[in-house]
Formats: C-alpha cells, structure tokens, sequence
DNA sequence: TGACGCAGACCGACCGGTCGGTATGCTGAC
DNA sequence: GTCAGCATACCGACCGGTCGGTCTGCGTCA
C-alpha cells in the first residue's frame, strides 16, 4: 500500500524510525511475530527509547494503523488521477495506480492495516478501531467520485459507500491470495484481481449508460 | 469457512481435537499469537500428547492447513449447488452458498487458510505451500463451470481458472473488511461484498450472452 | 554572558513470566 | 515384550515491560 516514493524523507525522529521499521516488519511477519526487541535493532533504537515513545506494544500497533493510515492518505490524495474530468474516470485510474503499485514480494505491497487486522481483531479492540479507520478512510476517500459516476451513469447512488467498500475488500484479497505465491509471482496475481475489479465497474457503468440511454 | 454443520462428528482422537481447537483459536487469534500451551488446553490435551502427533508447532500450520483444506473440500463437494443444469448458476449457487455461510462474528465463518498466510507467508515455506493448495484448491474446484460457462455464454474460456481465483479474492477480502467490525456488523459487510461478486459474474454473462446473439 | 534549573529524549541492565521444545516414564492393546 | 499413545516435569531462550540514570537543549535571570 505505501508505495515506493522515491523521495520519502528519511526518518528523522527516533519515533519515525521505530514505526518505519514496524511498516515494513509488520508487513513481513505480522505484528505478533514482530518482538519489541526486533523492531528497536531494525529502527536503531534502544528499548528505553521504544518505550519512551509508546506505553506498550498494543499502543504502537495503534499509532502505527494511525501513521500508515496518514501516509497512505496523503499519497493518495496528491495522485494525479485527480484531475481526470468524468468521475468514472478517477474511480478506474485509483484501480490503475492501485495495480501499477504492485511490485515486487508482498511485503512491498501489502496493506498494514489489513495485517494487523487479522490478528488483532479480537484481541485488541484498540488496534481493530485503528485499522478500521485506515481502511475505511481509504474506501471513504473513493465515495464522492463513485457517487458522482453513479449519477452521471443514471444508476442508484445509494450504493456508493458499498461499492467503496467493495474496492478495498478485492485489494485486501488480492494481497492475501498473493501471499500463495513465491515472490516473483506475487504481484502478478494481485494485480489479475485488480483487472477482474476494474472490468466489474466497466461493466456496471456502461450497464448504466445503456440502460439510461 | 467451515460451515456450522449439525452432524460434525466430535473429534474422536487427540489429534483430531487439536486440529479442531486448532481451527478455533487461529480463526479469532491468528497462528503466531496461538500457544501450544493453550492449544493443549483447549483441546483438553497434555504438551506430551501434542509433540507426540506433531513433531513442531509449524507442523501443526501444515497439518492444520490440509485438515482445513479436507474439511472444506468435502463440504462445498457435498453441496447441493452441484446440481444445477446451467453452469453459471453453479458457479452463482457456490457465490451464493458462501453468503449464506456467513453469520456471526468473523472468527466463525473466516478463513484459517488465509489467515495463516497473512502472518506465515515469509517465515514459513511450508505453511505458506499449505495455505496455497488449501486456497488454490478452492479456486481449482470452480474452474470446469466458469469454462463451461464461459464457453455456453460465447466468452473466451482463457480467463476460467483467473475468475476462480478473483472469487477466492473477493472472499478473502470480505474476510478482513468484516473484521473491521464488532461481532454483529461483521457478517453482513462481507455479504455486501459477496453481493457485488455476485453482480460482477451476472454482468459478465450477460454481456457475453449479449454479444454472442 | 554564563550558569542554573528543568524537561524531554534516550540508555541498557534487568525482571517475572511465557514460549516452543525435550526427556523420561506409564499404560493398555496386540 | 513391544510399541503407539499419552502424561509430567522440566529446559533455556526469549518475551513485553520496568527502572534508575544520563545526555542534550532551552528558557531564565543575574
């Protein structure tokens, strides 16, 4: 989900380091494989210092649903796809930049949010919240274009929020499907999923357009 | 994903309960944060008993990721979908047959397949194969009615085997999103997701039914 | 200008407890 | 007798978290 911005400042602080090496740790072996001790050697950092800065692990898993949920928000929100004049057209060209940030392993593409959730959900209402409002955001991010293509198209807008919804669950389970795969083959079968969506709303707004002339 | 089926039969065995506890405390806490210690307990097992049928805790991932993969074959093999005469309304009777499932919280109708995957994918080659056959089975068993489909709807039948994993996508991520949830929202935001599956396969068909006169 | 006081950042040894795993012994069916 | 199927006691490593203390920078006031 981060994606590999070339000119991402390197962490400053020793809070900034210790959730960077959590994204990317996190991302490769979950949160409850992820020790404390683990995350200060990758981050340079000290336990004294990990524990300065967060009350407990369970509060770092919550600032870091919080400082992923910010840094993808920000990426997302300068994209370029933006400035494209039909709305159908900015619903497909976050499809299209959610596929072209595909590459590599999964661990590069992967959603935190998603994988903290899956452990934690029960055992941490705090970070289930936290996670909820990343991936939410995320789908809340897509609603207005989405309502604004539905209307244009002559269909329901009732639905937008679903349909919101519906975006983030196919990326959710193309990352999970393409954790089957060795790395190279990874990305590839994501970003199949992500084809198969993107077809879904061709087919559901040109149903639109036919249907109301 | 294991249905609540009446007539399971109680594990017999002290293997079998293992894998059962198994079953449960990976669904609501995930593989790493599951003890072998509270495995034991929750199946009513000693530690001895346990390394006696296990030779590690990863084996047990394995065995637990064939056991699921048995278990749900056997069921969705067994259903009463099978016997539609079309085979797109197979392919929307499975769809359909997994909406029904879901109900309760998430840790009663998710996957432990895919949630295995979600934290072992790089620690662990051998769950990580595990979980993809378990998946990947899944898919496979879609595959002879999508192409039947396709090819009595005028479609290209190349693309069978990749809708059959973008199902096992969207299933997984309805999964995670309903995770998101308390216990009572949880099921019916996945059945959301399952419904737009669902219009996705109605839309594809009778779009090739339409093309092909 | 400088020295004092203080606060936040950070250090790393250490704690009790839990982890996955092992060694060994018992028990009943064949 | 032997061997699968367990039980119990135990191991060392590692876990999250604590704690007394150090270092650095900054506002303040003589």
């Amino acid at each position: 989900m981060i994606p590999n911005v070339p000119f991402r400042p390197a962490p400053a602080t020793a809070r900034d380091r210790i959730l960077e090496a959590a994204v990317a740790l996190v991302r490769s072996q979950g949160f409850g494989a992820t020790s404390v001790d683990q995350l200060c050697r990758a981050a340079g950092v000290t336990k004294g210092a990990f524990f300065h800065h967060f009350a407990s692990k369970e509060a770092l898993g919550v600032a870091l649903a919080g400082y992923w949920s910010a840094n993808t928000g920000a990426f997302f929100a300068e994209a370029p796809y933006h400035h494209h004049p039909r709305a159908i057209d900015r619903v497909l060209g976050y499809i299209d930049l959610r596929s072209a940030l595909l590459a590599g392993p999964p661990e590069a593409f992967s959603c935190v949010a998603g994988t903290m959730l899956q452990e934690s959900f029960r055992s941490s209402a705090a970070i289930r919240q936290a996670c909820e409002a990343s991936i939410m955001g995320n789908a809340a991010a897509l609603e207005d274009d989405i309502a604004q293509a539905l209307t244009q198209a002559g269909l329901d807008t009732a639905d937008a929020p679903g349909l919101a919804r519906y975006i983030q669950v196919a990326i959710q389970g193309a990352f999970i499907v393409a954790k089957t795969q060795e790395s190279e083959a990874a990305a590839p079968l994501a970003a199949e999923a992500l084809a198969h969506l993107r077809r879904y709303f061709e087919l559901l707004f040109n149903e639109g357009e036919r249907d109301a002339g």
